[in-house]
DNA sequence: AATCGTTCCTGATAGC
DNA sequence: TGCTATCAGGAACGAT
């Protein structure tokens, strides 16, 4: 599933193809993708519009358009984006696409159809999108801020990890992975690590997102880039989906459980 | 107020 | 072989 990593990448290969590009057509697959306006409202309102730029804020990517409006797409578990020649045969689960000025589209494709699209004029108007936490690879997520999020917190570790609005961008993959790193049981109460047990966790999630993206994401499943090729991140990950296996540090075997009805991976014996 | 369960959706897999 | 049941999960929403 797309997390911070993912969506980076897709924002990073499409940025450069996009800049400049005038939409000639508008094509809605699924209706139920869009969920601000109305399929033909939303059709309209995108004919015509030229791409200024794109970026990303937590697994949000945002479009913006040349007459100030900003196009907003979330992936969820099963969305892609690619940028590919017109005459490319259509995937299956084409949901919508937009037909560009030089031969070129925008496809979204969502087998699970979770996926959300908005055009919208404001970035605001999209609550969960304003109310998103620290981008935690920004210079000003320091350990001493991820210490304020996580002394409010009586949660476990790993749901405050994977709450937007407090942390932006770490899913399911990422909280699992960073905990391991930082050698934590998932199930701890995020009031209760110690200090240096945070600066453990601020360093592991900073490097397992950094060493992500250079990887190119996770593709465990269908995640794909926006040339449509897969990641390579799954080759590193230490405990996500692999319950039962050896862990690689101290040899004794990765525990599967759930919290919060997610699947959670660790080491019983070295994280703590 | 905080936490839990349900919903959306379809493919992969397990079990009979 | 072929059927059904279960599971996977991000985030919104309803229920407790």
């Amino acid at each position: 599933m797309p997390e911070l990593p993912e969506v980076e990448v897709i924002k990073d290969g499409l940025r450069r193809k996009l800049r400049n590009r005038t939409i000639k057509g508008v094509d809605i697959l699924f209706k139920g993708s869009i969920k601000n306006l109305s399929p033909p409202v939303f059709g309209k309102r995108m004919l015509g519009r030229k791409f200024e730029d794109v970026s990303r804020r937590g697994k949000f990517l945002i479009f913006s358009l040349d007459n100030g409006s900003f196009l907003i797409i979330h992936l969820r578990m099963t969305g892609q984006l690619t940028y590919c020649p017109s005459n490319e045969e259509a995937d299956k689960y084409l949901c919508l696409k937009f037909i560009l000025d030089n031969g070129y589209q925008l496809r979204f494709m969502d087998m699970r159809r979770f996926g959300v699209v908005y055009l919208v004029k404001k970035l605001e108007e999209i609550t969960t999108l304003a109310n998103l936490g620290p981008e935690p690879l920004e210079s000003n997520f320091t350990a001493l801020s991820l210490e304020e999020i996580l002394k409010g917190q009586k949660k476990k570790v790993k749901i405050v990890l994977m709450d937007q609005n407090l942390i932006a961008g770490i899913g399911n993959i990422y909280a699992t992975e960073a905990l391991y790193q930082a050698k934590i049981n998932p199930e701890r109460k995020a009031n209760q690590l110690t200090e240096a047990e945070v600066k453990e966790l601020h360093r592991a999630i900073r490097d397992i997102l950094q060493r992500s993206i250079s990887a190119r994401g996770t593709s465990t499943d269908n995640y794909r880039d926006a040339e449509g090729k897969k990641g390579n991140f799954q080759y590193q990950l230490q405990v996500y989906q692999r319950g039962g296996e050896p862990c690689s540090r101290c040899g004794a075997k990765i525990s599967q459980i759930k919290i919060s009805g997610r699947s959670t991976y660790f080491c019983p014996s070295c994280q703590k």
